[in-house]
RNA sequence: GGUGUCGUGGCCGAGUGGCUAGGCAGUGGUCUGCAACACCAUCUACAGCGGUUCGAAUCCGCUCGACACCUCCA
């Protein structure tokens, strides 16, 4: 805690998308912040690419609390208004999925809601503050619309409500996140099938009329029908954070048009551009191609855990994925591969053995061979900087040699040191990174391992003082053989599980 | 076609006008009964071609290549 307080008035900054730049983080409220981040559609299981990007803002939550901050993190569950494409012809995606598994769409709700959930428990996600779903706001989704259309910036076509995006571009500037003049987008575009309501292919929908045989349909004075998808994002946010807020999250392919669109419905509902830091987390590739569920290039979590996939040689922990991608910057394209996978594995393991070793560190009158304090702040100098977890994981490996160096009795540490060094290790790698012990998960059964492992180094122990090294060995490579890795160091020999 | 991002050593991946990123792998050494672990040392790059500069991998231009968005995707 020490440690927290010296570097709680340094200074944040985070890359705002919209400027393309970084800059200081200032709150609309000293002390609190409001982020939003823009959840998935539940229609199918997440797959390992989605959970890229709730990681990566899982970490930025996690600091951002670190820092002292009070944090409304809300993320959205789209639960109805996803359509399979933009055109008139598109169905709802979790209505789709509903018809063709022959359930309620509510089933299939209830039954990927609680997948994403297990998922990233597993990966230690901290759950938002609140999770909105967009059924749940039909009724706020309704108002902003009546709104957005007193404004003049949306008209009604055979029941169904568009977004005026040429109107609305008159005043405002429609383009500005992604970086696109609508005069482009317009050259550019085909002409508009014949059967469409819209005015221009720009134009998007805020409430769509139910075909008959569509089964997710709520009243509205314009229709029997269903909101847009753009929209619940825009109506929950301003809900739960206000008209304007902080921060607004969500991956890199929601930049155009989904985040684009928002603003455009923020400013022609209240006037207000809704966001002042647009955050996008990078893709994460496979085959150095996208994730994506459409082209099937698709790793699952599942498939990760227990190693069944085609892609890879071994299962692998959640929390040594979660540590493969904090490895990257959560702006940077990161590609997945087995190898990736197992070198960052290897350095995971090195990291929790120099924690574990940690713990029982030899202390001195004086620290020689570190700057502790530098060092501390060196790691927050690199969250500081649009939380950079990977110089962060840089920083952590070089206190990781200066441990081993006190442990090899070539380096030593003072007792005020070695309580910041301490905390600051815990909280960087437990609490702001999320990292997990893997040996914590089988505590269950650690004693009794531990006690008989134990035994078995005392016994060979003495083998070896008899110079019995048959014994010897055979106890040592038996154990490595199931996992089980003996250390001889100046202490006596202790073990880790691998 | 439009918009944007990127091309870093054997692999992954930071950074960026002059100072060691880091991890994994490799090599030499220390430790060890022999090993493993650990430690020390070492190898060492910025797609290509021009330009700006005292100095560029970092800025500018061009070429080549990759990816993303422009239709649903985190």
């Amino acid at each position: 805690m020490a440690a927290t307080s010296l570097y709680k008035t340094q200074k944040l900054k985070i890359y705002n998308s919209i400027s393309s730049q970084k800059e200081i983080f200032t709150p609309i409220t000293e002390g609190y912040v409001g982020m939003y981040v823009c959840g998935p559609t539940v229609y199918s299981n997440v797959h390992l690419g989605n959970c890229r990007t709730f990681i990566s803002f899982d970490l930025i939550y996690r600091y951002l609390k670190h820092l002292g901050y009070k944090v409304r993190y809300v993320r959205n569950i789209t639960d109805a208004g996803h359509l399979e494409d933009d055109g008139d012809q598109g169905e709802d995606k979790v209505a789709k999925k509903a018809r063709l598994e022959q359930l309620e769409p509510m089933e299939i709700v209830q039954r990927y809601t609680v997948d994403f959930h297990t998922i990233l428990a597993k990966f230690n996600n901290i759950p938002p503050s609140i999770e909105p779903t967009a059924t749940g706001h039909i009724v706020e989704q309704i108002e902003t619309i009546k709104t957005i259309i007193d404004n003049g910036f949306a008209y009604l076509a055979n029941g169904s409500v568009y977004f005026d995006v040429k109107k609305f571009n008159e005043t405002n500037d429609y383009g500005k996140l992604s970086g696109r003049k609508l005069e482009d987008m317009i050259a550019n575009t085909r002409e508009l099938t014949a059967q469409s309501d819209k005015k221009n292919p720009q134009d998007f929908a805020l409430w769509k009329k139910a075909e008959p045989e569509h089964i997710m349909r709520w009243p509205s004075p314009w229709s029997d029908g269903f909101p847009g998808w753009h929209l619940e994002c825009t109506v929950m946010s301003s809900k739960y954070l206000g008209e304007r807020f902080d921060i607004h999250g969500g991956g890199m392919d929601l930049k155009f048009p989904h985040h684009e669109c928002e603003i455009a419905q923020g400013e022609a509902a209240c006037g207000l551009t809704p966001v002042n830091y647009w955050m996008h987390a990078n893709m994460l590739t496979l085959d150095g191609k996208k994730m994506s569920k459409s082209t099937g290039n698709i790793l699952s979590p599942a498939e990760i855990f227990n190693g069944e996939s085609d892609k890879l040689q071994k299962a692998f922990a959640p929390t040594v994925a979660r540590f493969f991608m904090l490895q990257a910057h959560y702006r940077s394209i990161l590609d997945f591969s087995n190898d990736a996978l197992e070198a960052s594995e290897k350095g995971f393991y090195r990291l929790m053995e120099s924690i574990a070793s940690l713990q029982h560190l030899k202390q001195s009158d004086a620290t020689q061979g570190f700057d502790i304090p530098g060092w501390i702040a060196e790691c927050y100098d690199a969250m500081n900087d649009d939380f950079n977890s990977p110089i962060l994981i840089a920083k952590l490996f070089d206190a990781v040699k200066f441990i081993n160096s006190v442990k090899e009795e070539k380096a030593t540490i003072s007792t005020s040191d070695y309580q910041l060094l301490y905390s600051a290790m815990n909280e960087f790698v437990f609490d702001i990174l999320g990292l997990t012990s893997i040996n914590e998960a089988s505590s269950g059964i650690s004693n009794k391992l531990s006690g008989t492992v134990e035994l078995l180094i005392d016994l060979r122990a003495q083998a070896r003082a008899n110079k019995d090294f048959a014994t010897s060995d055979k106890i040592r490579d038996e154990l490595l053989s199931i996992g089980i890795q003996l250390k001889d160091g100046r202490e006596g020999t202790s073990f880790s599980i691998n």
